[in-house]
DNA sequence: CAGTTAATGCAACATTGTAGCATTAACTGC
DNA sequence: GCAGTTAATGCTACAATGTTGCATTAACTG
């Protein structure tokens, strides 16, 4: 029986008022610990590895939470699988790069293309999601190998 | 039996060297006389609409198809359904937007977020996917209309 | 520590998209 | 026009991703 979890993570699911469960920790952790955004299958493999796997279900609860909570944010990516990373992004709004070699989708937190463009009469946009897609810094240096 | 078709979407069908098939004219002709992009759904109700249904598989197959061929563009949306609309985008990469009233996702001509952007160094870009979402022209004129 | 209730696990289902293969129909040459 | 060839279609089964309902568990509360 651990003792109770004061890590950081933790703390933060506190402050947004609900349940401090070794679930939410442990996936915030990891997205927290990632330098690239994961999906689903990629933070049920890393709970495994940890020892702690968790339903498919709770997955999907507890990332959807997570992002209501402003805690994480979703990356919106050209397969049908969503994306995740720690952080929110109400306020600052960034551009992501997916990489079509190793498929991996980072964060461009310099580029935030709200206001940027002007739209015709009419449009009331609220947000942008800007993604561009290519090959990522590490894959340009190591041509020809096969992460 | 109709006689053979010389409409223009045969006509480009034709010259893209495939079988100038019917399901080709019809979804063709589906997303050319559409002002706003469909999903698989939406076109096969429309050639159910027309009589003449075809297969879900057929038309994922169909939809694909005309998009090599530069016949028609997918468009990126928030849902998991891809959507679709006449022309090709291979020049013109333009932006779309995602209206959260009425669902709808339409072209923007003209925004073109190509080399608008500065990457880090070591990112090699090769195409930028920008969506906006927000409200349309059509759901900001009639508030409260529900379409 | 016991009681309350949010969170979890499980099973079943929904949606979106693919693969294999037999059948159909669009083209080709006559 | 007609027969032969083969791309396209329809059908079935399947894969991947995500959702819903409900019984069980565990995090909080006092
Ligand atoms: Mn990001
Ligand atoms: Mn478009
Ligand atoms: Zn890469
Ligand atoms: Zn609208």
């Amino acid at each position: 029986m651990p003792t109770p979890d004061t890590s950081p993570a933790a703390h933060l699911i506190a402050a947004c008022g609900g349940r401090v469960t070794r679930a939410r920790i442990a996936v915030l952790e990891i997205l927290q610990n990632s330098p690239r955004s994961l999906n689903h299958d990629d933070v049920a493999a890393r709970l495994a590895e940890d020892g702690m796997p968790h339903d498919r279900v709770t997955l999907y609860r507890t990332l959807d939470w997570l992002v209501e909570q402003g805690l994480a944010h979703r990356v919106i990516g050209p397969d049908r699988a969503r994306r995740f990373k720690a952080g929110g992004e109400t306020r600052s709004h960034h551009a992501h790069f997916h990489c079509d070699r190793c498929g991996h989708v980072l964060c461009l937190e310099s580029i935030r293309p709200e206001e940027q463009f002007t739209l015709p009469a009419g449009y009331q946009p609220e947000r942008a999601e800007l993604v561009f897609h290519g090959t990522c810094a590490d894959c340009g240096r190591q041509r020809g190998t096969k992460i």
